[in-house]
DNA sequence: TACATATATGCACATATAGGTATATGAAGA
DNA sequence: TCTTCATATACCTATATGTGCATATATGTA
């Protein structure tokens, strides 16, 4: 229970789910989350280290940047992940959040992150 | 977003988490919900007064009696908490909580519960 | 080496949250 | 009305959590 605890403790900041769900989408570097969320840098950074110390998302450096991931094991995790990131017609903070993902270098013009293909 | 999030601060909690689970099971009285949880009543109302504040549940009297019930009106928490409650194999805390909600006339001995059906 | 950039961390602060114990409230029955 | 029982709440304490700002670390480049 305490992993599933852990979880719900996870989404249970508002940060931490957008996070989440827009990696979800698609991986993302530490500044194009910044960027496509319009949140200080330090703030995402401490929520992404929170993130990866409970295991549910993993980093890993590509030159200058750090790329995070999902990383999700548990099924019933990613069920309801799933759940969550697929059903958010009614929420347009976090619909804008994933239209962003595709603009993402627009967003991420403070750091030099290459145009993804 | 903010409903989402609040549902899981709810969720977030270990007592809560087992209530949800064992009230999505079947509606229960205050002390019934005690007694299967093993917990104390205080500790029990509290939890029970912030997940109706939040709305995720409702109370209605019955004689000496309150009986709490599940009150999801979004489908996507109804669908998130079906995910949860029907994957608890993993977990010997939830499944017992689960079992227990049976013989819950068993549990509830320090209160005068009348058996069910 | 020196500098720029990307990311992480430390510190200080405010706030929220859970828990225990005691007590209050509210309903039912004698 | 008095008592009993089920439930809720108040008070206190300890702890956790999020945030902003400044700064440290680490990588790449001139």
């Amino acid at each position: 229970m305490d992993e599933l605890n852990n979880f719900f403790k996870a989404l249970s900041d508002q940060t931490r789910l957008r996070i989440m769900i827009i990696l979800y989408h698609h991986d993302l570097y530490v500044c194009e989350i910044a960027g496509i969320l319009d949140l200080p840098q330090p703030k995402v950074s401490k929520h992404l280290t929170k993130l990866r110390d409970l295991g549910f998302v993993k980093d890993s450096r590509r030159e200058k940047f750090i790329s995070y991931a999902l990383n999700l094991t548990d099924p019933v995790m990613k069920k309801l992940i799933e759940v969550i990131a697929c059903n958010t017609e009614k929420d347009r903070q976090i619909k804008m959040d994933i239209e962003r993902i595709k603009i993402r270098h627009e967003f991420a013009c403070c750091c030099s992150v290459p145009k993804p293909d």
